[in-house]
DNA sequence: TCTGGGGTCCTAGGACCC
DNA sequence: TCTGGGGTCCTAGGACCC
């Protein structure tokens, strides 16, 4: 590594590999070496494979139910996802990451960048090989890990370090330029970060076909087909960071909740029920973050992929003044719902967004002389209870009369979920000894 | 029957103001 | 009656990410 500049940062890209298909055989040493695929919510299409389905095939993002005899034929094991066991893992690698370096920035559920500085970088293999260890030993998943001197070179060094056994998880893109352009050139231009599938195909029209080309391509020219996001990408890959170099965290600007039904839903009242759910949960989640939100966007539509007319509706709603508190969110869903319903349809998905968010403090100053505050407290005191109930006894085991009860039709397919070993005690794996 | 959810950023174009 | 140019704000739509 003595060919690389020690002033610049260094970024370590840390990836879990085939991480939901991972998580789901970490209890399931009958699974190691079988393969395993994981489907997107409401098991629709398929979202991680292990090693031993890509192997046989199975396409990523492949609708399940077109390859339903497939997946039987090759013998796959199939699972609905489970976000509370995947979102726990992901939880205690992060711990693994923070203990082992000052500057981690998570950025997916399975991915972190590491700003790695002096002492870490004097002995960079060894560190990287070191952790990727710790992290197999200490959780079970597996990690690739790349280097280099921007977010985006080092997303590329980790495509490498996927690529080949050889390299044992580990590749490094800090070394000379001509080393660089020589992995560059034989990476394909839709397998850097930032590249879309759409611009892929205008990109090969142009003679645009791998990293290298993109790198070197005139500064005008990549501002004009692919904007400043586009230009920003070839900096990166020229080593000029500059992808997420403002360090501030941004605050969050909106909130979403929605869903697809496992089955299509024609009425008014179900969709209530669906639309008073995501709007309490989204409440949840703004009084979670100390968040207010100034108004809410309802949405319904059928299904895009039926020959029946297609139609999908989105009605923004703006509150008296801004809020988190449930009653109020599942009122303007509701009346949301009233203004944008068309009975004979088949409804295929709803939900909600919450935009024009702010820190609850700061509203709380400004509104304290515009509300009764005597009231405004006892509305926060009943959502606090409310919160910590669910906290305590799990999520819905207090909820509004308008979310309805029990199965409904709009509730979310999961035929195939694994328990949720890691974080509820009801279903804690039982060990014999 | 069955094809995810939750976000961010960028641009273009219109309205409006001076 | 003539009628430019620049700035800002908002929205819709597209593209991207995992």
């Amino acid at each position: 590594m003595s060919s690389t500049n020690c002033k610049k940062p260094l970024w370590a890209l840390v990836d879990c590999n085939n991480f939901y298909a991972s998580c789901e055989k970490l209890f399931r040493p009958d699974l190691a070496a079988r393969p395993v695929v994981v489907l997107s919510n409401n098991d629709g299409c398929i979202v991680s494979r292990s090693a031993e389905a890509k192997a046989l095939g199975i396409p990523m993002g492949a609708p399940e139910f077109k390859i339903r005899p497939l997946l039987r034929e090759l013998g796959v094991e199939v699972f609905s996802s489970n976000y509370a066991l995947y979102g726990d893992i992901s939880t205690r690698i992060l711990a693994i990451l923070e203990r082992h370096c000052p500057l981690v920035e998570p950025y997916s559920i399975d991915e972190a960048f590491l700003r790695l500085d002096a002492p870490l970088r004097a002995n960079l293999p060894e560190f990287s090989r070191a952790l990727r260890d710790i992290i197999l030993r200490w959780t079970g998943i597996s990690v690739s890990i790349g280097l280099a001197e921007t977010r985006t070179l080092a997303k590329v060094a980790n495509y490498v370090a996927k690529s080949r056994a050889a390299y044992g998880g580990v590749f490094s893109l800090a070394r000379p330029e001509a080393e660089i352009d020589a992995v560059l050139a034989r990476t394909p231009v839709g397998e850097v970060w930032g590249v879309g599938r759409r611009q892929v195909k205008r990109l090969h029209a142009e003679g645009v076909c791998t990293a290298l080309d993109l790198k070197r391509a005139g500064d005008l020219w990549l501002r004009k087909r692919l904007t400043v996001a586009g230009w920003r990408t070839a900096l990166e890959l020229r080593g000029l960071p500059c992808i997420g170099e403002d360090n501030t965290p941004v605050p969050r600007k909106a909130l979403m909740s929605s869903r697809s039904f496992a089955h299509k839903v024609r009425k008014r009242e179900m969709l209530a029920q669906a639309l008073s759910c995501f709007a309490a949960r989204a409440g949840a989640r703004l009084r979670r973050e100390s968040l207010v939100a100034g108004g809410m966007a309802v949405h319904i539509r059928t299904s895009r992929h039926e020959s029946a007319r297609f139609y999908d509706q989105t009605l923004q709603v703006r509150f008296p003044e801004p809020t988190a508190d449930s009653h109020a969110l599942i009122h303007a869903a509701l009346q949301g719902l009233e203004r944008i319903y068309r009975p004979g349809f088949g409804y295929a998905k709803a939900g909600v967004m919450l935009f024009d968010l702010e820190d609850r403090e700061r509203l709380q100053a400004r509104l304290l002389a515009a509300e009764d505050p005597a009231r405004q407290r006892r509305r926060e005191r009943l959502m606090d209870s409310l919160d910590a109930i669910n906290r305590r006894f799990g999520r819905d085991a207090v909820t509004f009369g308008a979310q309805g009860l029990g199965e409904a039709p709009w509730h979310m397919r999961r035929e195939h979920c694994s328990p949720r070993l890691t974080t509820d005690w009801k279903e804690l794996p039982l060990a014999r000894c």
